[in-house]
DNA sequence: TTTTAATATAATTTG
DNA sequence: CAAATTATATTAAT
């Protein structure tokens, strides 16, 4: 097993190797067995490049995991690619969140339904070492909009109260603001792009 | 400088070419002034969400679209709903109703040639606001594919590289990549809430 | 209907 | 915190 953040995320191509993937083929259960052959080199399309460096690993600060999954991750090119996989068969439920979805688990159903297939991916996507996306309403975007409108860079002491007003979590609110300023700085440069450029084209017209 | 919102979507449908565009943003370095502090009590902010005047504001980046267009669109909530205003004699288009516009449309392509067709495709998803759907060849996927293999990750330069062995923008590459992370991930997802499923259903029969 | 290119944006990483 | 990148939920084209 590799290390964490052993990967190769590096743009080497030749870093990869066959193991690899014929471990996530064999995780995920199929295997794509297509074109082994390819008329060309990939070497002779990539201009061979060879660098190959490691990557220091990463560090993962994942607060909102719980501490108890038992889980074991698969070898990856890439630590985001990695793909928990069970110890046991009980760990997935070892959840304390979700246990309206643990309960409806342990009703013992023979087979699951399309919610609770659903759930139970959501469920597995948290074990994926990512926050799962969060979904804002359309009424916390509307007052996060409002705020941003007069300010930008919102305190903690506003960011907290934001967070207890629209039951969102303080992270949530700071990442959001971040994301915003960082949109709105874009659309900026866009902007400033396009008048930069209509300028010149009205000029080669003159 | 625009407000963020009022940017190009109510403005005349101008942009660049993806590379000059892009680098053009590169190159210039908005500075945005910050607003330090709030003066504004958190209630009164809040109290603003009854308000409900201004949508938020959205700003699209479509760098794919040609200078020289001389629509206008439809200020408009939604970015995929805007409608454009022909400014020539082409009234085709000044119906109220996406749908209806679109049936009419439909309807009058079988008075043109298959090219005129397409170009007209190729219009509606422009006014839609959004590229029109790169159609891969199977050349193209299988290198893609075959790089993907070994690397799932390829840097700017590998990308670059790609793009110009197989006549692609960047952009599209970089697009296709995420989108085949996606893919993978998805059905690793699948499998693993397969055995996951399968493991649990079978010891309950135990 | 299914697959997947495209979009928007939430989350992460780096410095 | 910003900038750059990645993941992911949707939308829509095929």
């Amino acid at each position: 097993m590799l290390a964490e953040g052993e990967s190769m995320a590096s743009t080497s191509l030749c870093a990869a190797n066959t193991s690899v993937s014929q471990n996530l083929q064999k995780a995920s259960g199929f295997v794509e067995n297509k074109a082994t052959q390819c008329s060309f080199s990939i070497e002779s399309i990539l201009g061979l490049e060879q660098k190959k460096e490691v990557i220091p690993p990463v560090k993962t600060h994942r607060p909102w995991m719980d501490t108890c999954t038992n889980l074991v991750l698969h070898e990856g090119s890439n630590p985001h690619l990695q793909i928990p996989v069970a110890s046991c068969e009980n760990s997935l439920f070892h959840t304390n969140s979700n246990t309206i979805q643990e309960e409806k688990v342990l009703k013992c159903e023979k087979y699951f339904s399309v919610t609770e297939r659903l759930s139970f991916k959501r469920e597995l996507s948290w074990y994926r070492g990512r926050r799962p996306r969060t979904a804002f309403t359309r009424n916390q975007i509307e007052v996060l909009e409002n705020v941003f409108k007069m300010n930008s860079y919102p305190g903690i002491d506003i960011r907290e109260e934001l967070a207890r007003k629209l039951d969102l979590d303080e992270d949530r609110i700071q990442i959001w603001f971040q994301n915003r300023r960082a949109k709105l700085k874009r659309s900026h440069r866009e902007s400033q792009f396009l008048m930069v450029k209509n300028n010149f084209t009205s000029n080669l017209l003159d």
